[in-house]
RNA sequence: GGAUGGGUGCCCGAGAUGGCCAAAGGGAGCGGACUGUAAAUCCGCCGCGUUUCGCUUCGUAGGUUCGAAUCCUACCCCAUCCA
């Protein structure tokens, strides 16, 4: 298993990952490009359904799939329900809490609906998307079976001195036994799909590289050469200028779904993301041209602004679409740009009785402070303004009346912007 | 199993002669100013609330006391050393 980095690959698909950065490592690189040179790829990338919507975070994974698949590669999405039944204890201190089955069962559900939006489902094509379950194959698992058929070809010695578990040992925190099978059975799922979909290639976050390596190594030893043999490459783990892991910002988890994060905030993400980020953003983000980035990061100063409007809508639109980008980009405009028309802002509706400046920014779906408390200090320190004047009172009612039909405008420190409706 | 040290707010980390401790300091975060919805810098905030006051916090559960993060008891967990 070599570490090669990919010097001058000679497959498009290659190529491109390389081009935008997503290679970090590849079990054989000469060998991963020979494939793509010669044909169909059938891949697969895992995610774990610990929630019910995937985030920014899981975007690398996304938008590399989503580049292979328009290389004319296979894409196939599997949503770890069996795998979280036990929980990846890779880059993780501490063991994970359990979580309960029904929880993961919708999560799973909710996650391969995500998917759709990033790749492509039309069962017309050579080269649809495949959404699995690996819950499907692992419940079902008879112990002693399982053991015989793939525990033998594991050895506890090569096991423990892989990073994960390593680390784990090494700091002398404890490591189940529950946690300790999650290798195998990951390296199954891979097996399943060479099997099953002639899949040869997972891909994945350099966090997954030991348990990604131990399917390829599975493969090779029970998997007869089916369909040749079975690589596997890693993504590099992206972090942002400011040190913050991709995928969170000042609100919370960038999350992928509309019901969660709106388009409009999720747009305000990359909007406003580091200058030093920018290009990486775009490479990775977006399906504009390499080339066409590399003009655009020429811009300096402010004028990258209207770069990153670029990133923002580009990236919103893969997300969420281009109507909803377009309404973003449109909202922003007006909430930032010091318009009085604010129509595209995201509204919310307030029950038609007086309410109380104080109640407004903490209202449910508002949530511009995380306490009153905080709430009243950041008031009287200027940052709410209403209709683009500052209010300081938190105790300022407002009744009714004091609504227009377009509702109210409300800015709440730096990001927060809402039209505020009152309705019956 | 034995010995010793320790468990403090999002994180790190002071405080242990009981009151002046909602708890130093740093980081993160948030708000304001300046800007370019960036960075840097400066200022402020940084448990919660019906806020010149009230309530709930310093591993868990009790106890002593007018009063406990600080003392006592039991328990849980962690670190290091011994077996």
């Amino acid at each position: 298993m070599t570490e090669t980095e990919v010097i001058d690959p000679k497959s498009p698909a290659l190529a491109a990952l390389a081009a935008r950065g997503f290679v970090e490592q590849a079990s054989d690189a000469a060998q991963i490009d020979a494939d793509f040179a010669a044909g169909m790829v059938t891949f697969y990338i895992g995610f774990d359904p610990t929630a019910t919507s995937l985030h920014a975070g899981n975007l690398v994974c996304l938008m590399a799939m989503r580049l292979l698949q328009r290389h004319g590669h296979r894409p196939i999405g599997l949503v770890g329900g069996g795998t979280a039944r036990i929980g990846d204890p890779s880059g993780r201190s501490e063991t994970r809490k359990m979580m309960d089955e029904a929880t993961i069962d919708g999560n799973v559900a909710a996650i391969g609906r995500q998917l759709g939006r990033f790749l492509d489902f039309d069962e017309s094509k050579p080269n649809h998307a495949v959404h699995v379950d690996n819950a499907q194959w692992l419940c079902a698992q008879k112990y002693i079976s399982f053991l015989r058929d793939v525990g033998v070809h594991f050895t506890v010695n090569r096991m423990i001195a892989t990073k994960t578990y390593r680390e784990r040992l090494d700091n002398e925190q404890p490591l189940s036994f529950l946690e300790f099978n999650y290798q195998l059975l990951q390296a199954y799922d891979f097996l399943h799909l060479y099997r099953g979909h002639g899949c040869t290639m997972q891909l994945g976050g350099s966090d997954q590289w030991g348990n990604m390596i131990a399917g390829v190594e599975l493969i090779r030893r029970v998997g007869e050469a089916e369909s040749g043999p079975a690589h596997c490459l890693t993504f590099p783990l992206l972090t942002m200028s400011d040190g913050r892991k991709m995928g969170k910002s000042e609100r919370g988890a960038v999350w992928l779904d509309p019901e969660q994060l709106s388009p409009f905030d999720y747009y305000q993400f990359w909007v406003s993301c580091d200058d030093r980020d920018v290009r990486k953003l775009l490479l990775m983000f977006t399906d504009v041209a390499v080339d066409e980035i590399e003009e655009l990061c020429k811009a300096e100063g402010a004028a990258l602004r209207e770069v990153k409007a670029r990133l923002a809508f580009e990236a919103t639109k893969i997300c969420h679409g281009e109507d909803a980008a377009e309404q973003a980009r449109t909202a922003a405009v007006q909430a930032f740009g010091g318009s009085e028309d604010w129509s595209a802002v995201p509204a919310v509706t307030v029950p038609p009785e007086p309410i109380k400046l104080l109640d407004l920014v903490v209202h449910d779906e508002i949530k511009a402070f995380s306490s009153k408390r905080q709430a009243r200090q950041r008031i009287e320190s200027g940052a709410v303004k209403i209709d683009g004047t500052a209010q300081l009172d938190p105790g300022h009612e407002f009744a009714p009346a004091d609504f227009p039909e377009e509702g109210l405008r409300l800015q709440a420190g730096k990001k927060c912007r809402f039209r505020v409706l009152m309705g019956g």
